[in-house]
DNA sequence: AGCACGCCGACT
DNA sequence: GTCGGCGTGCTC
C-alpha cells in the first residue's frame, strides 16, 4: 500500500495554521521539497505557499483535502534551518506563520513568480572584436581602453562591470557595439569557491580592539553573543572589518545589519575599500528587481557578505559564520506594523541556531543588552580608548531660563557659534523638530491649529504654506485669516528646523547652511549629496533633526549643540529617558575627531535634571547603570517581560470594550502568573481617525509570558468585540505610542 | 486578508 | 419590486 504523502503549506493569510495538500496529481510525490513553493486552491481563489513538512498524516479530514495545483521549485527556495528559524519567530511573536514566511521571500517570489536568473546580461568580445586590431584605435582611446579591458581576461563582463569601466560616458560601448566588436550574452554565477575575495592591510589595532576580535575569533564556530560597547571613535567599525575578514578567509558567510543603508554611506565605503568581494546590499531603497537579484546572490552564496537592513535577517545563507549587528541599541530593528520583530534579538536566535557568533555593537547599548550582559547571557567587549588619540568631546550644560531666545538660539550659543564659524570650523545645531513651527494660534481668540482626526497639533511648514499633522499626514492650507474669529492675527509658536534655518539666513546670511531633514532630503540620493558637500566643506551650519545623530561622521565638527533636550526629557513612556540619553551621546560623538576636539553645548531649562547631570558628570555607562537598577525596582524590563495589546476602532467604546473583554477572558480562564496593566486609552488615543487603547501585559519569566499569549490568542480570535476593533499584539514592545 | 453568503433600507 | 449596506463565517 501506498505510503499517502500529505503537504502542509504555509500560506500568507492573517491564520495562525498550516495547510494540509495533497501533492498535485502527474507529479511524483517522492519529488516535491521542503522549502519549494506551491500553488494551490485556497478558499475560493488560488494562493501561493510553501511547504513547510512533508508527512503522512493529517488532522484535517481526508476526503476533503484538496490537491496542489503546481510545484513552482524543484529544489528548495528556503532551506529547512531557515523554515525552522521563521517557524520559531512565528510563534516567538505571535504572528501568522504563512506571513511570516512571505516576509522571507522577496515580493516577485512571494506571487508565485520564477526566480529571477543570477546571470546577468552583459557583453563580451565578437570574432571581429577579437581579431581587431587596436592601433586602429588611436584616436578613439576610450574605446581602445574598453576593448583592451575585454581583452585582459577572456569571458563576459556583466553591465554592471562594464558601466564601471565606462566611468561617465557611454558613447565609447555603444560605438564597440554597433561596429559589432562587442556581443550581448551572459554572465554565468561564480560558485562561492571562486568569488575573489582580497583584503587589504588595515590600521593596527590597539589593546582593546585586539581583544575584542581575539574573543570572538577564539570560537568562530560556536555561538556567542559579543556586546562591543565603545565610544564613537573608538574603532568599533575596524573590529567588525578585521573579524569579517577571518570568517571570510575561513570559506563562510558574515551578514551585517544596520539599522538604515541610507545613513550609512560611510560605512558601506568602509567595507567596500577594505574588503574586495561581492557583497549583498538588501534594503528598502532598491527595486524588487535589484533585492530579489541580492537575495539570490546571498543565497547561493555568490555574495559572501550581505549588508542590510532589518529585513536581511531572514536571508537564506550558506554556512553562516557571523553576525554583526552595528548601533544595536537602535529602534528601527524592531518592525513597528504587522510582523513586530526585533531584528537584532531575531538576530541573537539566529546565531544560535547557525552555531556562529553575533557581535552587537554600540556606543549606547540598549538596557536590554546591557542587563543581558550583567546576567551574563552577552559578553562584553569594552572599547575604552579613542583610536587615533582623540579627545572625547567636553559637554556643558546652557541654562537659558529666563533667557531671550532668537528661534530656539540663546544669545550666548549665538556668539560660541560666531567664534568657531569665525575659525573656519564647522558647527552642527541639533533640533529634533521638522517643519517651521509645531502650532500655530490665534493671538486673538485663542484657536490652535489641532489636527481634525487625531489629538495633537498641526506643524507649519512654511516652504509649503501647509500646516502638517505629523502623526496621520493630513495637511491643510494655511488661511490668512483665524478660521475661528476672522482675526489676522496667527501666530507660529515654537520652532523646527526651518525656522532656526530663517533665522540664520537673516542674521548670518554669508553662512551656507544645510539643513537636514525628511523634508530637507526627500528625493533619492539627495542625503547622500548633502553629505558628500559637507564632508568638502561646502557648509559651515549643519542643521538637523535626527538623521544627524545616525551613522555619519563629520571630521570638521568642532561644536555641537542640542538646541532643546527638554522636548524627550520628560517623555510619554518609561523608555523616554533612555532613548534621549541615546541621542545626546549619538549626537555628541558626531562632532571631533584626532586633531580638533569637540565642544557639545545642550540648552535646557532644566539643568538639575538627574539625567543630564549623571550623563554628562559621568557618562553614558554611569547612566545606563542607573536606569537599570530603577528598570530592577519597578520591575520593568529587562526585569520582567511585556506583550502589548492594542485596539483601534473608529467608535470611540469599541477598543476599551474588546480590551475589557480579554482582561475577563484571561482572568476567568487563564494563567494568573501574569499582571496586567489597563485597558488604558493609548498615549495619543485619537490617530488618523481612529480612537486606541492598549492592554500591557507583564511576566517575571518569559515563559509565564508565552504561556499565556499562546493559550490566550484563539479565544481572543472568537471574541465577537475582536471583529469590532483592529487589534494586534507586540511582544518585547519598544515604543508604547 | 479576501471572498461569498445573507438579511434589511432607499432607489432606477 | 431590486441594488447594496456591512455583519458573519470560512479557508486544508
Amino acid at each position: 500500500m501506498p505510503i499517502p504523502v500529505i503537504l502542509q503549506v504555509a500560506i500568507p493569510a492573517p491564520l495562525y495554521q498550516l495547510f494540509d495538500y495533497l501533492p498535485p496529481k502527474h507529479v511524483d510525490p517522492a519529488s516535491v521539497q521542503v522549502g519549494a513553493r506551491v500553488l494551490v486552491p485556497f478558499g475560493r481563489g488560488r494562493s501561493c505557499g510553501v511547504v513547510m513538512g512533508i508527512t503522512d498524516r493529517s488532522d484535517f479530514d481526508r476526503s476533503k483535502l484538496k490537491r496542489a495545483s503546481e510545484v513552482l521549485d524543484t529544489e528548495p527556495l528556503l532551506p529547512v534551518d531557515s523554515l525552522a528559524f521563521l517557524s520559531w519567530a512565528a510563534a516567538y511573536y505571535q504572528h501568522p506563520i504563512g506571513e511570516v514566511v512571505s516576509y522571507a521571500l522577496p515580493v516577485r517570489l512571494r506571487k508565485g513568480e520564477i526566480p529571477l536568473s543570477l546571470c546577468q546580461p552583459g557583453w563580451c568580445l565578437s570574432a571581429d572584436g577579437e581579431s581587431i586590431d587596436l592601433d586602429q584605435l588611436k584616436r578613439a582611446p576610450k574605446q581602445r581602453s574598453l576593448l583592451q579591458f575585454f581583452r585582459d581576461q577572456p569571458g563576459c563582463r556583466s553591465k554592471d562591470e562594464v558601466y564601471r569601466e565606462c566611468g561617465e560616458g557611454r558613447s565609447a560601448l555603444k560605438a564597440l557595439i554597433d561596429k559589432g566588436w562587442l556581443r550581448p550574452c551572459e554572465v554565468a554565477p561564480r560558485p562561492m569557491e571562486e568569488c575573489c575575495y582580497e583584503a587589504v592591510v588595515g590600521p593596527e589595532l590597539n589593546d582593546d580592539q585586539q581583544s575584542a576580535v581575539d574573543a570572538v575569533a577564539a570560537g568562530t564556530d560556536q555561538f556567542g553573543v559579543f556586546l562591543l560597547d565603545g565610544v564613537t571613535g573608538s574603532g568599533k567599525t575596524e573590529v567588525y572589518l578585521t573579524l569579517i575578514e577571518q570568517v571570510l578567509a575561513a570559506g563562510r558567510q558574515v551578514l551585517v545589519l544596520v539599522p538604515e543603508i541610507g545613513l550609512t554611506p560611510q560605512l558601506l565605503r568602509r567595507f567596500t575599500k577594505r574588503i574586495s568581494t561581492t557583497i549583498a546590499l538588501l534594503h528598502s531603497g532598491l527595486s524588487d528587481r535589484e533585492r530579489e537579484l541580492a537575495w539570490h546572490a546571498a543565497r547561493s552564496g555568490q555574495a559572501p557578505l550581505v549588508l542590510g537592513t532589518r529585513s536581511a535577517l531572514f536571508t537564506p545563507l550558506q554556512n553562516l559564520g557571523l553576525i554583526v549587528v552595528d548601533e544595536e541599541h537602535d529602534l528601527s530593528f524592531k518592525q513597528q506594523d504587522g510582523f513586530r520583530f526585533s531584528a537584532r534579538d531575531l538576530a541573537v536566535v539566529r546565531a544560535q541556531r547557525a552555531e556562529c557568533p553575533v557581535m552587537l555593537g554600540s556606543a549606547t547599548p540598549s538596557l536590554e543588552s546591557l542587563g543581558n550582559g550583567i546576567k551574563g547571557r552577552y559578553r562584553r567587549l569594552p572599547l575604552k580608548q579613542r583610536a587615533g588619540g582623540a579627545k572625547p568631546p567636553k559637554i556643558d550644560l546652557l541654562d537659558i531660563r529666563s533667557v531671550r531666545l532668537d528661534a530656539g538660539v540663546s544669545p550666548t550659543l549665538m556668539r560660541l557659534i560666531e567664534d568657531e564659524l569665525a575659525k573656519q570650523n564647522q558647527v552642527l545645531l541639533f533640533l529634533n523638530r521638522r517643519g517651521y513651527a509645531p502650532v500655530i494660534t490665534c493671538h486673538d481668540c485663542g484657536w490652535i491649529s489641532l489636527c481634525r482626526r487625531c489629538d495633537a497639533r498641526m506643524t507649519l511648514h512654511r516652504a509649503s504654506n501647509l500646516l502638517w499633522c505629523h502623526h496621520c499626514g493630513s495637511q491643510r492650507r494655511v488661511d490668512p485669516v483665524c478660521p475661528e474669529c476672522g482675526q489676522d492675527d496667527l501666530r507660529p509658536l515654537g520652532q523646527g528646523t526651518e525656522r532656526v534655518e530663517e533665522m540664520f539666513s537673516q542674521r548670518l546670511p554669508d553662512t551656507a547652511l544645510a539643513r537636514i531633514d525628511r523634508d530637507a532630503t526627500r528625493r533619492k540620493g539627495s542625503l547622500e549629496k548633502l553629505l558628500a558637500d559637507i564632508d568638502a566643506g561646502k557648509y559651515s551650519l549643519l542643521l538637523g533633526t535626527q538623521m544627524l545623530a545616525k551613522g555619519h561622521h563629520f571630521p570638521h565638527v568642532t561644536l555641537v549643540a542640542i538646541l532643546d533636550v527638554d522636548l524627550g526629557l520628560f517623555g510619554a513612556d518609561y523608555r523616554a529617558a533612555e532613548r534621549m540619553a541615546q541621542l545626546i551621546v549619538q549626537v555628541a560623538g558626531r562632532a571631533g575627531r584626532a586633531e580638533k576636539p569637540g565642544r557639545v553645548l545642550i540648552q535646557t531649562r532644566h539643568p538639575d535634571h538627574p539625567l543630564l547631570q549623571t550623563l554628562i558628570h559621568e557618562g553614558y555607562g554611569a547612566f545606563a547603570q542607573q536606569a537599570l537598577q530603577e528598570r530592577r525596582e519597578v520591575g520593568y524590563p529587562p526585569y520582567s517581560y511585556h506583550a502589548l495589546l492594542r485596539a483601534e476602532a473608529t467608535k470611540e467604546e469599541e477598543p476599551r470594550r474588546f480590551l475589557d473583554q480579554v482582561v475577563e477572558l484571561v482572568n476567568t480562564q487563564l494563567a494568573a502568573d501574569v499582571e496586567l496593566w489597563g485597558p488604558v486609552p493609548a498615549p495619543m488615543e485619537r490617530r488618523a481617525g481612529r480612537y486606541r487603547a492598549h492592554l500591557l501585559l507583564q511576566a517575571v519569566e518569559r515563559s509565564q509570558l508565552h504561556r499565556l499569549l499562546s493559550q490566550l490568542l484563539p479565544k481572543l480570535q472568537k471574541l465577537p468585540a475582536a471583529r469590532r476593533v483592529r487589534w494586534s499584539l507586540d511582544v518585547d514592545p519598544q515604543e508604547m505610542y
